[in-house]
DNA sequence: TTGCTCCTCACGTCACGTGAGGTGGC
DNA sequence: TTGCTCCTCACGTCACGTGAGGTGGC
């Protein structure tokens, strides 16, 4: 018979574990003495809290481990328990893959250019939802204000036209796979309700597509800067083992963007979106 | 200016998560309704909670991010903080390596012999102490059980004739590196009090060496069958990337054992430990 | 008698999730 | 007036660590 000191001592475990576990009902003392309330432990009992111990060192939790060790256990639940067990630790393992890239490349990043980036990529998802928009190519980049400018227009003139409310702030796309200062494909448009349509024209009604991994920064600053944010993004999907997968959004937070060329654009907010995917190298 | 749950929606994080960074000073809002309370954000202040969220997914608990963003840190400390992380991650990936080891080894031997381990391995240190020993080659197996007879009377014999008083129960050790049928080196003592010394004869004092790693198995069975755990511990220490680094030990945990044949051995609980060393291909 | 060990509460940990119970705003 | 959103508590999470305050045992 050990008292609870000696038993800890032998099993290496915390007093204050062993009373957890008695508690718990997961180990009880062998006897415990009715007047002073002290628990008695037995060397058989020894290899119950190994017992007990290995599982947790497999990151089973107590629970757990009380329902595995309740002795009436179908045969194959502990494999069904064990491979449960497995797929959670790989998970892990890729979580902290993943933590591990992140911290890495900012301090590569403070190493090679001497300070953090300046934007925080941070990960999101998006729901299908109904747009309204409209789409032009910009042939050369000279004209982009001007094509936004008509393209903002008509996007809420044809809104107004309809008495349809747009919902969120609107949001650019822009379809060109790379970047360019030519021929950029370039969609403006706004969420609306569902179940709406429009006439034939300039204007169409579409769903924009889901994405389960959207990188995003949220860019203040000057809007002719832009640039800056898409490129980190850009980066940092190459950097953690992204592809992109979809036209670049940009959502206009601070307001509504006027085509009269009236407001001042020198410091708005806006968050620029990437859809990626992930590559499969990294996935593994 | 957004209320709370269009800014959580915005962000894409619960408003319960807002305001807990409002109370703990990581992010207030901008505007609090001083007669409902509500509390008002805008959209300038997105980068700073996506600065928050980047950190958080590198795994800094609030209080460090709070640290981190609290303006006047020294240049050098964000490297710093970065590179602890960085080890910390690397830490937590052993350690999921390792249970996943633990958890696989298992899944195999279902799959093999269709039960899991009889014994549960739990990894143990063992402090310096000092041991009252006395050893001796066996020549061949079958004088195995009169060699330990004759050393236990030996080693007892001794102490009582010296008063001292063993403090443990007594250990085995078995000091040939390979399992073998003839020429056992073995050894058995009991721990002492420190600051003692015997004078020249078969028992001598001498220090039972640390070990960070002590691989145990705790026994309970025939002792004849005592074989079946060591092999066990050798092979889970191959399988989880050890290698053997001391003599076996067997702690005789049900009592004394006795060099007359008097008391029954067939159902007695010992615990085996193995010292172990990490292989260098493992610890990479 | 003095340490030593044991006992039972009970709070703290970390970043929220999840009600309970009540009140502004369209 | 009715949903909807917001508010402030406050408990629960997981496996213990760490006192506080008090009592047996050698």
């Amino acid at each position: 018979m050990f008292r609870i000191g000696d038993f800890s001592r032998l099993a290496q475990v915390t007093v204050r574990t062993l009373r957890l576990y008695d508690e718990m009902g997961l180990l009880k003392p062998a006897h415990i003495d009715k007047f002073t309330d002290y628990r008695y432990y037995v060397v058989e009992q020894l290899p119950r809290l190994n017992r007990i111990l290995a599982m947790k060192d497999m990151g089973f939790s107590l629970e757990e481990i009380a329902r595995l060790m309740d002795g009436n256990l179908p045969a194959g639940r502990l494999w069904e328990m064990l491979s449960q067990r497995q797929s959670e630790i790989e998970q892990e393992m890729q979580d902290a893959q993943a933590r591990l890239a992140k911290v890495q490349t900012r301090l590569k990043r403070i190493e090679q250019e001497g300070q953090p980036p300046r934007f925080d990529v941070v990960l999101k998802k998006s729901a299908a939802v109904p747009m309204a928009a409209t789409r032009e190519t910009v042939p050369l980049i000279e004209h982009m204000s001007e094509v936004r400018c008509r393209l903002t227009k008509v996007l809420y003139d044809t809104l107004a036209e309809h008495h349809i409310k747009p919902l969120e702030p609107e949001i650019f796309l822009y379809h060109n796979n790379d970047y360019s200062d030519s021929d950029i494909d370039m969609e403006v448009g706004t969420v609306v309700e569902k179940t709406l349509t429009l006439p034939p024209g300039p204007v169409t009604v579409h769903t924009l597509p889901v994405s389960d991994t959207l990188a995003c920064i949220a860019y203040e600053g000057d809007i002719r800067n832009v640039i800056e944010p898409v490129f980190e993004l850009l980066r940092w999907a190459g950097q953690h083992g992204y592809a992109s997968n979809g036209p670049i959004r940009e959502l206009h937070l601070w307001g509504r963007e006027t085509y009269d060329h009236t407001n001042d654009l020198s410091n708005i907010t806006l968050e620029v979106q990437l859809p990626l995917v992930p590559l499969d190298s990294h996935v593994v």
